[in-house]
DNA sequence: ATGAAAGCGCTAACAA
DNA sequence: TTGTTAGCGCTTTCAT
């Protein structure tokens, strides 16, 4: 059969452009895959017949014949979270700069939809994908079947997890804010932590730790407050914090959600930043500067972060072998005006 | 043949299972399909070995037969802007509880990639198109063969182009904020809007300026100024609006990216909200409340409109010749302080 | 340099 | 109720 008309669902197929161009599909087929084994002519005309009839090949079917596709799939935990689009943003750069395209998932944080994406993804044809775990044990991923399915986790490593990981440097950047309000003056500094069984949480406290240590402060344990890394309970553990019996001068948050917690907790009590309380955040955010006073924030490299995990993800498509790798990536500290500067008080020590 | 073990690729096909379990391929395809048309017995078996041979049908298989897929797409102009996001999720919601996936591409505001990834998405097998517009043009998207695809325009609708399409009540939110600042006393108001020829912007100027005429206040030029929609810009602007030779008392801002350049400006200009300026927001965002003052802004219902736009995008594929319906979908006003009230001052007329 | 033909894994007529 | 068979649109041997 040699149709010359697109098909009734309006699609030009290959068939058609051959029959248009008198030749055979293998010939349209290895003209447009750039292979140069067709005479000049030939070639010239499958060209311009392809582009007459606005011929698109369709990929669900090239797909199948190649049996894999140039797409790989990224699973995070909330859509709306900067830090995470920011992830996704470096990742796409990287993927799309090698000719891959990125399926976007969203777990929204629960368990089953993260299982759930992560099969959609896979029967949907992604060459491997890169994840943001929800969940901190390594037991669940571990069981997961894997099988010719490359993944590097992001952000989050369930210790104990076999894959190709990056991470921020998370205990160095805890490290940076604490040194920073240290510097500044600030002896009765507190923390407002994650839940304490996350890597990322227990990282930035052990930096946060080491910090008030090598400098020989201490903390009254309530200064140390776990809470959800969301805005909702950060603010109801930081007003909790500053009613406390003692109140803190200085306060250190883990995450950028809690952050805004935090500050409407400050500003309802009526304490003023710096003067009252001096508070550093970890994650930077647009809107960091345009508060009033600017944050003072350790900036995690989200778009390097996903660059990165893209290059992983690639080099282990490329070859399966090769030894995992785990890359971490320094942060630093931006420095605004939410810290102050206390160098003129007495040093009491807490 | 019949293949008992998996392929090279480790993958279990649907002929494995139907061998294992000693049925036909197609008896598996139907018990998978749910279609009740296999007796008890055969049925449990299929489903028994499906499992233990954890096989996941390879879905561009199915596709390529069945000729669509159940995957919608999306481009957007930029990933990392909440408003967008928030439009994501409700479509995904929306597309989840209809049994469809997403795919969501980033066009990152360029002509261009916006072409490629509407062509990728549709040669992937998208089944229909949610389209966030970066160009408020119509002739391009008109021109542009829809053939079999069906699209549906969000938030920004380019002129004359016949689509369905959700946008947000424009120039009602605008409106809303300005009488905000009427009623509060203000007088001598600006607006910081974004470029003249993007319908968005027209229509948020139009609701200020009727607002503005209808209480009889009117301006000088100057104060109305036609920014980028971009922090940067708004930043710019904002200085020079300030600095100018009059300066007003509130300023009406009509996005959120603007807005956050108009704090900076406002901050670094050393003048205090609401007292020396008052400003409203167009886009209410998670950070507005921890601002300080607290913004007042007008909120878009972005899940609300993804899941209008998905609703919308399901009925077109299900009927090509339903009527074409635009949606408008209402804003409200969360007033936080950011206009304080400045009832006592004498009401200088502008 | 080009074509014929086999199949990727699945579904849906059509038979039985 | 179940199996046989013919493709979906493409790429890729294997011939020529």
């Amino acid at each position: 059969m040699k149709p010359t008309a697109p098909t009734p669902t309006g699609q030009v197929t290959i068939k058609h452009v051959a029959a248009q161009a008198g030749v055979s599909t293998a010939t349209i087929s290895r003209v447009l895959a750039g292979k140069n084994a067709a005479s000049l002519a030939v070639r010239n005309r499958v060209l311009r017949v392809a582009r007459e009839m606005g011929y698109e090949p369709n990929r669900i079917a090239r797909n199948l014949r190649v049996r894999h596709r140039k797409v790989f799939g990224i699973v995070i935990p909330d859509l709306q979270n900067p830090f995470f689009t920011g992830i996704v943003r470096g990742v796409e750069e990287a993927l799309h700069q090698a000719g891959y395209a990125l399926l976007i998932a969203n777990s929204d944080g629960s368990a089953e939809r993260e299982d759930n994406e992560i099969r959609v993804l896979r029967a949907d044809g992604a060459a491997g994908l890169l994840l943001i775990p929800c969940r901190p044990e390594a037991e669940h991923y571990i069981s997961f079947d894997w099988t010719s399915l490359p993944v590097v986790a992001i952000d989050r490593v369930p210790a104990g997890w076999a894959v190709d990981s990056v991470k921020t440097a998370n205990a160095d950047g805890a490290r940076l804010a604490t040194e920073h309000l240290i510097k500044l003056g600030h002896v009765e500094i507190a923390m407002l932590n994650g839940p304490a069984h996350y890597d990322v949480a227990q990282e930035r406290l052990a930096g946060f730790s080491n910090a008030m240590t090598a400098r020989g402060l201490t903390m009254p344990p309530e200064w140390l407050v776990h809470s959800d890394f969301r805005q909702e309970g950060g603010y109801e553990a930081t007003k909790a914090l500053l009613r406390g019996p003692r109140r803190p001068r200085a306060l250190f948050v883990a995450n950028y959600l809690m952050t805004l917690g935090a500050l409407m907790a400050i500003y309802e009590l009526g304490l003023r930043i710096p003067q009252d309380l001096a508070i550093v955040s970890f994650d930077d955010m647009p809107w960091a500067a345009a508060l009033n006073p600017p944050l003072t924030a350790v900036a995690q490299p989200a778009r390097e972060l996903g660059r990165t995990a893209a290059e992983l993800l690639l080099a282990r498509h490329a070859d399966r072998s090769r030894a995992i790798r785990q890359v971490v990536l320094q942060s630093n500290l931006v420095v605004r005006s939410s810290c102050g500067s206390v160098q003129a008080r007495p040093e009491v020590h807490a």
